[in-house]
DNA sequence: AAAGTATATCGTAATATTGCGATAAAGTAG
DNA sequence: CTACTTTATCGCAATATTACGATATACTTT
């Protein structure tokens, strides 16, 4: 009891299921915001962007890797994190594919 | 501690996170998938297509309303469920502007 | 080597989520 | 009214998440 009984659903389901969960965080959001926002992807200062402290960014950032929303490989003594953009254009394309299926009826 | 800090993120990073989150559970996909793949809004029976106990379904049907992912009206003794489009493309569009911002950019 | 900087991990407390049996609530059918 | 059906809520146990101080790791600079 309590724990997410994943072996009950397909595998697309827990795929799409592990992404969006890695974003329902603000601070997850925050942090794909500002590697968004920034033109290079030689970042290290993610923590001093936000309200939180460091192991706590460097847990969602884990967790952010863990979904593969994010790369992060090590450039001298920073890490360079980037967006993996194939992660999301993977939740975009399972949303779209319910509202185009959702066009096609009239509903409540 | 323990609780998410809300109060630190933009009501934006908020709200695509409450979104996202809320579609962060392989049952709460299935019941989305159920409800798109039946054709009438007349439903009843999500239960029966779910391996879980009927309170832990009616659960993740509170879950998926508070987010205003799905739309509940009463149908005399059953209760007619039926996904919210707008809430859907919300977050369509907001992984959109990602990636096309993404798209200028070469990355690691 | 020593000090500094950046990130990760450990340990722990607070809180949230997941799941379900028992029970309530609210309608329908007889 | 009584039995039945359908959905919601309560209460609880198991587990997961969130947050952070302390500490470790690893690389850089002096």
């Amino acid at each position: 009891m309590g724990a997410t009984k994943t072996e009950y659903f397909t595998d697309s389901q827990n795929e799409v299921a592990l992404l969006s969960k890695a974003l329902g965080h603000p601070a997850r959001i925050a942090i794909l915001e500002y590697l968004m926002r920034i033109d290079t992807c030689i970042c290290g200062d993610i923590v001093n962007e936000l309200p939180l402290a460091q192991p706590t960014v460097s847990q969602h950032l884990k967790e952010l890797k863990n979904a593969d929303i994010i790369k992060g490989t090590i450039e001298g003594n920073a890490i360079c994190y980037c967006i993996n953009e194939k992660s999301v254009e993977k939740l975009i394309n399972y949303f779209l594919k319910i509202t185009t299926k959702l066009k096609n009826k009239q509903c409540c």
